[in-house]
DNA sequence: CACGATCATAGACAGAGTGTCCAGAAACGG
DNA sequence: CCGTTTCTGGACACTCTGTCTATGATCGTG
């Protein structure tokens, strides 16, 4: 494969990646048709088949591209140390949903099935629990709560904040206050659920 | 209408309603035919439509039944002036899950599209955002965060470890334990981000 | 510029599922 | 037993799907 092929090919699965999005937020992905898609697209039908086998694929395709690009972002961002409390990596994902607001937004609303939403949901606690559970260690503190559900909790505050946000009307509430808000929560909660208190000497 | 003809007819509607949850919760929402419904309800496929106009029409019932059941138990329980704080409503929303595991799986799952889980999410954080409100005011403090992303990241958090609780395997964590947990970290967190310390005399 | 490789396309195809209709069977109350 | 209501199987046209084939478009290379 040339490069240039290889370019025409991607530009080709972008727009149907896009054309995808759109039309899921606005009509529902049950109502959105591979012919739908490749009108919008501007592409033939046969073509779609060519790229991916389903419409589903199309979806995963969407979603693993999302969580792909988040996921090493978040690794840069996490210090092994201070991982999951400062908040740093919340603001981190507010600024990923801001850039592809509407893959987000598609996800996060469970559309399809709610694969990508659980994808999320399970990415993120997992490693959500393993911070807390090194964090509890690192200062042989004992938590007050299971981690397990400390964590899915964490995980889903941050989650229906970050919906609610994006598909808030316009002017949207800014970012940082949004995100000043998640981190103060996670701060007072789960510091001292944990039986670490952040604000000790 | 007769008595006994309503009650035939709320026989057929209820197999087909149980039917809807039990194979949804198999094979997922868009894998279930309304072919697959009736044969499992045991009823003739003309009959489906002349009780539900659709597929979607029949879990639209589903959620409506199980939202409309919910609110009025909360209702009962929710005493004007501690609402939303003890953690009381918390633990009947469980108790009410575990009467009807299957619907609330996969209403909190997102099946279908999300729309049984956004209807879920709305109604009950709009409930949470007036008791915070009122509870702020009563007790004439200052919230330190907007209790508008408050109320969602509470509602987040409770519905991600109902779902995560619904979903475990047996044995099944004690209700009471998880429940506890969750009303531990509203009482600390909510209470300390709307201002008000219940510990303080 | 012409070749070969690769991708895109239109149109046709069978199959599955949908939603509607009807005439008749079944269940029920009076 | 009669009248009413619900349930039923079968037939219908329709939409969407996924596959296939033959043809056209696009590009790098020699």
């Amino acid at each position: 494969m040339t490069v240039v092929e290889d370019r025409r090919s991607r530009r080709t699965r972008g727009a149907l990646r896009d054309a995808l999005v759109s039309l899921v937020l606005e009509r529902g992905y049950a109502a959105v048709t591979v012919e739908d898609i490749v009108a919008a697209a501007d592409v033939g039908r046969a073509t779609f088949y060519t790229h991916f086998k389903d419409k589903e694929a199309l979806y995963d395709h969407v979603v693993s591209s999302v969580l792909l690009d988040l996921k090493g972002r978040l690794a840069a961002v996490l210090a092994p140390e201070d991982a999951g409390f400062t908040g740093e990596p919340v603001a981190e994902v507010f600024r990923h949903a801001t850039e592809q607001p509407d893959a987000y937004r598609m996800i996060l609303r469970g559309e399809g099935d709610g694969r990508g939403l659980r994808a999320f949901e399970d990415a993120w606690s997992a490693t959500a629990h393993e911070t807390f559970t090194a964090r509890v260690k690192a200062h042989a503190v004992r938590p007050r709560v299971d981690l397990q559900v400390l964590a899915r909790a964490w995980v889903g505050e941050q989650m229906a904040v970050l919906l609610w946000w994006l598909d808030a009307p316009e002017p949207r509430p800014a970012t940082d206050q949004v995100v000043e808000t998640l981190v103060e929560l996670s701060r007072r909660g789960r510091f001292w659920a944990t039986g670490f208190d952040p604000d000790a000497r």
